[in-house]
Formats: structure tokens, sequence, C-alpha cells
DNA sequence: GTTGACTCTGTACCACGGTACAGAGTCTAG
DNA sequence: CTAGACTCTGTACCGTGGTACAGAGTCAAC
């Protein structure tokens, strides 16, 4: 049982933490192994370990938990084919691109407002505060 | 008392519910006004609503209620000068422009997987899939 | 003076993605 | 055989920005 992959030698592995992999088999996105019999300590496969990857990966997509456990069951879906998955991605991007458009518009905002403040001077005198306090 | 500013058109003046405001009050964010002698309504004045558009017009910028809090703060301090101000808001604009390079790099490598896809055929050949699962 | 709308206080709950612990069990090295 | 490290189960908690009540009080109009 020594080289066996506890769920510590999983989390390694994984790249998280022990609670992460828990709370993703509490969440139902990864399975939880049988425990031997006799009720010792789960052993976990690579698979498993695949299976955390590409949560991980999805997460840095920029998908949610919710999401990545769409994409898992179309993945394990015998009947999905690619363009499901593709359609996902493509809503995905369209997203992503929303929010550096919304980011994109409040920097500029900063912006304005940063160059239009001298710097110096009284709080008084300030066109960010200023322009915080105004209602448009 | 009929025209008396009480919260519900505080909270109109200000375009958040009722609720909002009383989260800020419990957040220090405002102060609540005091109650008139014997328990009565609250009186909400021009200048409680001005605080809450400041509010909102930071929270637009993409200001945290905790960095609002600082902001409020230091607007309040007599001593602040324009400058603190501004170093604040150039911290904001340093973040949001970290935050679009992070979404642009996730968007491009999502068009690369899209591009990458036929969007027909098995999964079993689905790049996207792919790439998910493999660790890097 | 009663009805109906509003307010007040306190507390609980929502989604999100975890993190932390207690108390029991198990495994392994020495 | 025992100590120390790990695991298991269950549950509670974190920060974020609110939302949703219940039960009591208050106010204005009719």
């Amino acid at each position: 049982m020594s080289n066996a992959m506890t769920i510590s030698r999983a989390a390694e592995q994984a790249c998280v933490g022990v609670e992460t992999i828990r709370f993703y088999e509490r969440r139902g996105l990864i399975k939880q192994p049988a425990r031997p019999r006799r009720g010792g300590y789960r052993v976990y496969d690579a698979e498993l370990i695949e299976r955390i990857h590409f949560i991980r990966q999805a997460q840095q997509l920029g998908f949610s938990l919710r999401e990545i456990d769409e994409l898992l069951a179309l993945r394990s879906h015998p009947q999905t084919h690619c363009g499901d998955v593709r359609s996902q991605a493509e809503m995905k991007r369209d997203e992503v691109d929303h929010k550096i458009e919304q980011l994109v518009q409040i920097r500029t905002a900063l912006d304005k407002l940063i160059c239009a403040c001298p710097g110096d001077g009284a709080l008084s005198t300030c066109p960010i505060v200023d322009a915080l306090a105004r209602y448009e």
C-alpha cells in the first residue's frame, strides 16, 4: 500500500489541495473512488488526475464549475460530437469578449479621470472625487 | 412628515433597493441617520444620497466595496490631497489592465481551440476536449 | 380609529469556489 | 507495539455583494 495513490498524492499530482479534491467530489465533478474492503484509504487513479487537470484547465479558460460540469457531461456522453463542445467554447469566447469590452470602457474612464487630475492641490478640486460624486 | 425623505424615497433617488441601503449601513459605508425622538422613521438627506451615488459610480469603475470604503475615508479626511485619490485610481487602472491582459490571453486560447476544431466528427478527435485534458 | 403602506430590527439565505476543523479511523516506520 | 502521519466523515466557515423574510412599530389618509 505504500505506493498507492492516496488523496494527498493525487492532490500533489494534480497541483491542488486535498480539500479541493474533496470539494470537487462533493460537487460531483469527480467521483470518489470506492474504499477498499473493510475501510481503508481510497485509491486514486490516473484517469481521475486527468479529470482534475481538465477541470483546472477549463477554469483557466474562464469556465465556471457549473459549466465544467456540463463539459464533462458532454465528454462522457457517447452521442456527443465535436460541434457541441465547440459551441460551448464559442459561447464562452463571446462572453470573454464582452467582459473585455466592459473592462476597456472602465479603463478608459479611469484614465480620463487620472489625466484630468493635477495630482496636487486640495481634494475639493479633484476631478476624480468630483466625478464619482456626480450622478449622471 | 409626508414629504420627508424616508428610506424608500432615498432608495428611489439613489437608484438602489431599500435593502441595499440597509446593507451599506451595516457595512459602514454610509451612516444611518438618527431616528427622531420616540422612534419614528429615519430621515435621509441629500448628502447621503450623494454618497450612495459615489459608491455606485466607484463600483462601475471596478472598485470593490472595501476599496470604496478607503476612498470615502480619504475623501472625508481633511489632510487628504488630490494625489492620494489619484494614486488609488492609478492602481485600479493597472489592475484593470492586468485583468484585460489575462482575458485577452484566455480569448486567444479559446479562439485557437475553436479554429482547430472541425465542428463535426467524433468527440474523440476533438482538439478542445483534448487540450483541456492535457496537462501542460 | 382603522386600514394599508411603509419602516425598523434582526436574522437567514443566495451563488461562488473553496478552506478549516473535530473526532474517529488507518497505515507504516522504527 | 506504538508514535506520528495520513485519511475519512461531517459540518462550519471565509469573502463578495447583496436579497428576503418575520414580527413589531409607525404614519397618513379616509
